[in-house]
Formats: structure tokens, sequence, C-alpha cells
DNA sequence: GAAACAATGGACCGGACAGTACCGGGAGCA
DNA sequence: TGCTCCCGGTACTGTCCGGTCCATTGTTTC
């Protein structure tokens, strides 16, 4: 509680859903982000089971009545914050497809494909994702429909993009893919594989030339198999 | 709490280790190792935090005090469960590297190495895994020393007995291996990523078909990279 | 057969926490 | 400026759960 790391991107809608005719009173929307902000980090850090409303309000600089005001219950709260934190990752895949299009020629594809290598296990072992990840998996039992929401929009929408990325390469000639989802499985996955996997129970600090010699290998191997 | 699955193994001590000096007064194992059972099946379904100590006493038809004498509190009972189940693990990884000592000629190397790949995959979707992987995951944060041990003891063990297999075949020149440890975190996540990483979010059982595809598709993609 | 001993089991305690009731005070309106 | 409405803060309630206490029972030994 002394520090919150505030590199987060909130996506919590500033309007409580109830009331949103009439005028504001007060200060509302503030409020509510704050309360968005704290309950992110603090959710974040120790798990939903772990985290009081009282910590959240306190954190917030908010009474307690005044988080049930804006969110309704606990369980609201973080559903929202699990979807709000969800959308970086959203929007992280809505800007790979387009990461490629200008690739001329096969010489720059390998250079294109270690870059975004580089970019994607960057965003991936980020302490904030690692830690949605063990939030959503974490809580997968009491909010199934949680967990699926968020693997959907997340992992399985960048798979997806990945997908149709590679397929692009495939019908231009500069990959050989049978399969285009299955190359995307196989790139992700030797990429982020082994970091992912450790991150998930041994948190600690990935140097950046741990993940330029991460991304060079996968990408290496990646292209062995269906380098055109 | 209807049925319990009892198709995993447990390598819970059946003794208690403060009194191991003196005679057994009573049934003083079983009570133990139905303890065990029923907290290794409350746990591994509902998690840490959702499963009560009286849940657990009466599910294994005993009183809580009872679960108390046998494990101290709950905290230790939780390590002694992780660290029984991670066991199961281990004894795989045991098996690992003797699985492919026979193998004499190239030809026989891709057939080898599917039978591994459908071995190894068929293990770690299994619903008693995923589910370990999942409460480990959770209670990361409460016990970091325990998932530090489980990751060592599992998932960075099988990969390391994988490692030496490798470098067992590249010696004996039937693959062209530079890092037999990389190699062996390629082949695993190629087979394992995709189906793991879902397994996480959306519980679901995994057709036998499913199995062989995925187990082939990684091996042709890895030996792609490496076939000397 | 009896006494001693230890584990057992049901009742119990203290604390934590989600959610609520009620009152004070500030914002809009006349 | 005064009135009204509604939001927010404090204090509270009911519940659940980890851990403990003590009477009881079954076992072992003499």
């Amino acid at each position: 509680m002394t520090e919150s790391d505030d590199g987060l991107l909130l996506r919590i809608s500033p309007h409580p859903p109830a009331r949103d005719a009439g005028p504001a009173r007060r200060d509302t929307s503030g409020r509510r982000a704050a309360i968005a902000r704290a309950a992110t980090d603090l959710f974040l850090r120790q798990g939903y089971q772990a985290t009081s409303t009282e910590q959240v309000a306190s954190a917030a600089s908010v009474s307690k009545q005044t988080v049930y005001n804006q969110f309704g219950d606990k369980e609201t709260l973080f559903r929202e914050i699990v979807l709000g934190v969800t959308a970086t990752a959203e929007a992280f895949a809505a800007d790979l497809p387009s990461a490629m299009d200008g690739v001329p020629a096969g010489a720059d594809l390998d250079a294109a494909l270690r870059a975004l290598a580089r970019r994607y296990l960057t965003v991936v072992v980020t302490p904030q994702v690692l830690a949605l990840r063990r939030l959503v998996i974490s809580e997968a039992v009491r909010f199934p429909e949680l967990a699926a929401s968020y693997y959907e929009r997340g992992p399985e929408r960048v798979l997806a993009a990945l997908g149709a990325l590679f397929a692009g390469l495939g019908t231009r000639g500069l990959l050989r893919v049978t399969d285009p989802d299955r190359a995307a499985a196989d790139f992700a996955f030797l990429l982020l594989g082994r970091t992912l996997d450790e991150g998930m129970f041994r948190p600690r600090t990935i140097a950046p030339a741990e993940i330029d010699a991460a991304a060079d290998h996968a990408v290496d191997v990646f292209l062995a198999g269906c380098r055109s």
C-alpha cells in the first residue's frame, strides 16, 4: 500500500451504470476512478480473497460505503477491474496484424519477425500482465465466465491476430504455412512458453538481453519449420 | 463432496512427523491418509481459501480436532498435500530419461518421440495436474516457497530430464542439438503450450485424437529444427 | 480386571469481513 | 438565503472460520 505502480492502463467506465440520468452532483467520476485504481493495484498484488473492501476504500481515500455505492458489491467490482485491465491485451492484439503490413521482401521478414517477437514477449512478461494471469487463474473456479472472457479477449484474440498475420504472409508467399492458427500457437509458445510458465510460479524480473535471446531463438526455430 | 476421484497418487507420509517414537495406539495412519485424501480432493477442486478445515474433517469422516492433531494447522496441511501431489510429477520425470534408451536407428526416432510426446501431453492435461497447477498459482503469493518448490520438482525437473535425453540423442548423432535445455523447452512448449494455457482458464476434456494430433504436430515442427 | 494414558469429538472463542442503517452535510433550486 | 434532496462517512450486524478446551472413550499395560 506504500506505493502503487500506475503504469497500468485502466479502462474502467467513468460513470456508474445505474445513474447516468440526471446531472452529476459531486466529483463522482474522480472517486470512481480512484477506487478502480486502488482496487486494481490491490487485487493484482494480493488477489481477490485477500483484499477487503475496506482496504480498497482506504487505499482510495474513500469510505467503504462509497465503494458499495459505486460498484454494488465486491464481485462486481472485481469483474469490472479484471475486464478493465484485460482491455490492455485487447489493445495489443488490435495492433498486431498491422504490425507487419509493410514487410516487403523475404530478407526483411526475419528482422520483422524478431522485432515482433521482442515486442510480444516484452508485453507478456510485464509484472502487471503476469499478475493479471495469476489473478484470473486464481479465481477461475469462483468466476468461470470471467476466466473464459479473459482468455477469449486476451490470449485467444492475440493468437487469432497472429494467425491472420501468418495467413497473410502465406498468401504473399513469404511463408510456407499449412495451418495459420497452428503456426500462430507454435510461434507464441516457442516464444513465451518457458518464461510465462516460470513467471507464474517464480516472480522475477527478466533482463532485456534475455528477451532478445529468447525472441531470436524462437524465430530461428519457427522459421526452420516454415520458411518458404 | 459426493464423490472423490481417487485416481490421484498420494505420497503423504503415513506417520505424523512428531510422534514416530512409541507404538501406534490407534488406527492413526488410516485416519491420516483419509484426511490427506479428503483434503487433496477439496483443495484441488475448491482452492485453499474456499475449503475450511471443517469441510476436510467431515469429508474424511473425522473431527476437526483430529485434523489439527495430525497436521498441526491448515497451512501445514496444505503444504503436505501440495508436495504429496507434486510427487506424481517427480515420478514421471524420473521415468523420462530411460524412456528412449532403446532407440536404435534414426528411423525409429520419429516414432519414439511421438510416443513420448503423447505420454507427456496425456499426463499434463490430466484434470488433477491442471487443478494442481491452478492451486499452486493461486497461492503463489501466500506460499511463495511452495510455488518455487513445486516448479522445481515438477516442470523444471521434467525439462531437465528432457534436456538430458536430448543431449544423449545429440551425442549419439541422432539429433542435431546445440543447446539441449533450450531444445527441451522448445519441445515441451510446442507440445503443451496451447493446451496447458487454455486449460488454466477453460476446463474442458481433451479428446485422445486431439492429443495425438498435437503430439504429431509438435514432433514435426521440433524435428524440422534439429533433425541431423 | 483395573488403572493410566492419549487421542477424539463436540462445544466454544476471538477475529475478520461483506454488507447495511442511519445521520450529517453539501449541492442544486427558488 | 433558505429549502430539499441525496450522497458519503461512521458505526453496526450477522456470519464464517481457524484454532482451542474439556469431557469421553478406547487401548495398553500390569
